[in-house]
DNA sequence: CTGAATCCCTGCCGATACTG
DNA sequence: CAGTATCGGCAGGGATTCAG
């Protein structure tokens, strides 16, 4: 029963919806959730990178020259931890690792997109 | 002139637009831009917060108890500078400083709402 | 009331070196 | 080839204290 001063017109999770009464950063919030998949230095491109389609690790990392290893490596880990990538690796030599997007992972495409919008739309302020 | 072996519509920013072939996180890229803007805890609790309408000091930090006095002055400092808020101070006693929404501010509403929707349908993969 | 200054602590990022 | 192990540096977040 808040009052709707502004005249919002009850969108289904902002700012009006139940849940959006979180008062604290906690892991409940649905914002929170996206944002720590998506968090990182790097993240989003390789996100980008793998909704062109299938990558494997080295395809990736010739896609970011200035990705080390290890951080192109913690952030597969990562995403895929948050259910955002699939892995698979596939026998033989060289050993190579194929990387995927989940349904959800393919559902961050929007997402990315809302964000790019937002950022190109947007005019920076004096920096006085 | 990229393959378009996945089908993408060529949408404006992502992933067919030129700008989308930034390899490094550089503030050039609009992605960047933005999370930059909602960077740091609590910041998109603030936002939400002053989608509702314009806010003080008080309110804010009423209505936001676990966040403390520092990061809220921080976080508001942040989104000034960021282009996302305007800041008021009106004179008298008390001393309340107003905080609203720019254009571009309220313009993060859906990009929030992006956010939310994503983690909303997220299916979590098990802990394990 | 609305912040700014300071301090400490934690967690991330990157480089290097090493294994299956 | 595809990672993991380890370390150092640095920025972010919170509590406390002080100022306009």
């Amino acid at each position: 029963m808040t009052h709707q001063t502004v005249g919002h017109p009850a969108r289904p999770g902002l700012p009006d919806d139940p849940h959006a009464d979180v008062n604290a950063p906690t892991s409940s919030c649905p914002v929170e959730i996206t944002l720590t998949a998506l968090r990182g230095r790097w993240t989003t491109l390789v996100i980008r990178e793998l909704l062109r389609g299938d990558r494997t690790f080295t395809e990736l990392r010739a896609a970011l020259p200035a990705l080390s290893d290890k951080v192109l490596s913690d952030r597969l880990a990562h995403l895929t931890r948050a259910g955002v990538l699939d892995r698979h690796r596939r026998s033989g030599w060289p050993p190579r690792t194929h990387y995927s997007l989940t349904p959800d992972g393919h559902r961050l495409g929007p997402v990315l997109q809302a964000l790019w919008d937002w950022g190109a739309g947007h005019r920076p302020p004096p920096p006085a």
